[in-house]
DNA sequence: TTAATAGTGTCTCTCAGACATTATCAC
DNA sequence: GTGATAATGTCTGAGAGACACTATTAA
């Protein structure tokens, strides 16, 4: 084994954080991404990302969060870390880690944050990605398969919609996000018996065009829950 | 929002990548630590890990598995990304990143790497940990509930053990893993349905000190497999 | 009243756990 | 045969899906 080196700073890799930023548009998930600011690769439609800014940042999440608040005009957003990726030629600067974070947006903060003076996001059918720079295609691809496979035991897919909601929206998240149809009755049976959901209380809302209104409830926590069985 | 910084290398953190290093013992799992040869904390035991080195490594996973060859003399293991973790207080060398990988090991394997000259590995009790360096007491954590969890829904636990088996010792390493006891025609009925198994042909092996041998398997698939529901 | 969605009740089928039974070996 | 573990068969209860039915609103 060779002796070990120091490691110094001349060897060290480039390390940022990019964010697959996902939300739930008319007709089902969308991947927002932004025209890109600088080189490498300036105007092109990529990953919210940025530099790990060791100067700044208090550990990796905390970049992640100064990233979307900087770039995105986010905040407060569900956030969870995928995994890394790295490599000689993922990036032409040189050899580069990337840690991807998966984020979810509810579409109203995306709006308010493109009136905030954010970049234009750019919502793009998952299933329909354009070329990327970058390996941004498989950044994308591993967040999602995160995305999909954790909807079906979690109320992950709850952070797509806003603070409060009715129990049709919210199966018709967790059926975007998990890319089945459920069972309606089961659906309510079980989230009521694992007693996720609280009501708003006394509050039932009308709907906006048209029949019956629907009771609104909120998460009963406002983490991330797992469940012991699926949805 | 600042200017974008060249991120040249002096602002760059270090990157490190740790294994969790998994094995099963007579009396359970058991995590493998080594003594470290140097500073910070040289001769205390830690997590197998070291430098990502860019001129050297073609990935992150590359660089995992040179260095448990490198300092482990261990090749071919079953290796996982677990999660990255970073920050300026965890090395006192500056901010740092760490890479952590669960890999799971045959109990011989990790007698053969000693014999070959591997510093020898302690084999400790994770409910039992001793202090660690670092933060290697949460990355440790980070990646046995890792295992934990993927244990139940995977092939995961059948890496602990060799390349043949038999069904009692394969139900022994799952309820390790998982840390319940399972039924055992249950256990027998979904691995079969599931065709996880393949008999190793005409082989029922004698065991070593009393009793009706059992049939011996293999993994139909050399990789992980991922199952639909639990075990 | 009608139309459309929200929400409930109930039946059935599947599957996992419990446990009894049979099989196969060493001695 | 005896004793111990390996392997199989069967029963039952819990829960998920299917679907019929009731509730509530706007027009």
């Amino acid at each position: 084994m060779a002796a070990p080196s120091s490691a110094g700073p001349e060897q060290r890799p480039i390390a940022t954080v990019d964010i697959v930023l996902v939300t739930l548009g008319e007709e089902g998930l969308r991947l927002c991404l932004q025209r890109r600011e600088h080189e490498p690769h300036a105007g092109e439609l990529a990953l919210v990302g940025g530099y790990v800014r060791p100067e700044q940042d208090a550990d990796i999440e905390a970049a992640a969060r100064r990233i979307l608040a900087g770039k995105a005009r986010l905040e407060g957003l569900y956030l969870e870390q995928v995994r890394s990726f790295g490599g000689p030629g993922r990036d032409p600067r040189g050899w580069s880690i990337a840690i991807i974070y998966l984020a979810l947006v509810p579409e109203e903060r995306l709006i308010a944050a493109e009136a905030a003076g954010a970049p234009r996001f750019e919502r793009i059918d998952p299933d329909r990605l354009p070329p990327l720079p970058f390996d941004h295609a498989r950044l994308i691809t591993a967040a999602l398969a995160r995305l999909r496979s954790k909807a079906s035991y979690s109320t992950l897919p709850a952070f797509l919609l806003g603070d409060q909601f009715t129990l049709p929206e919210l199966k018709a998240v967790y059926e975007q996000a998990i890319g089945t149809k459920l069972n309606d009755s089961a659906f309510r049976r079980k989230l009521m018996e694992m007693q996720i959901l609280e009501e708003v209380d006394a509050k039932a809302s009308a709907t906006a065009e048209r029949k019956r209104p629907a009771q609104l409830y909120r998460l009963a926590r406002r983490t991330l829950t797992e469940f012991d069985r699926t949805v």
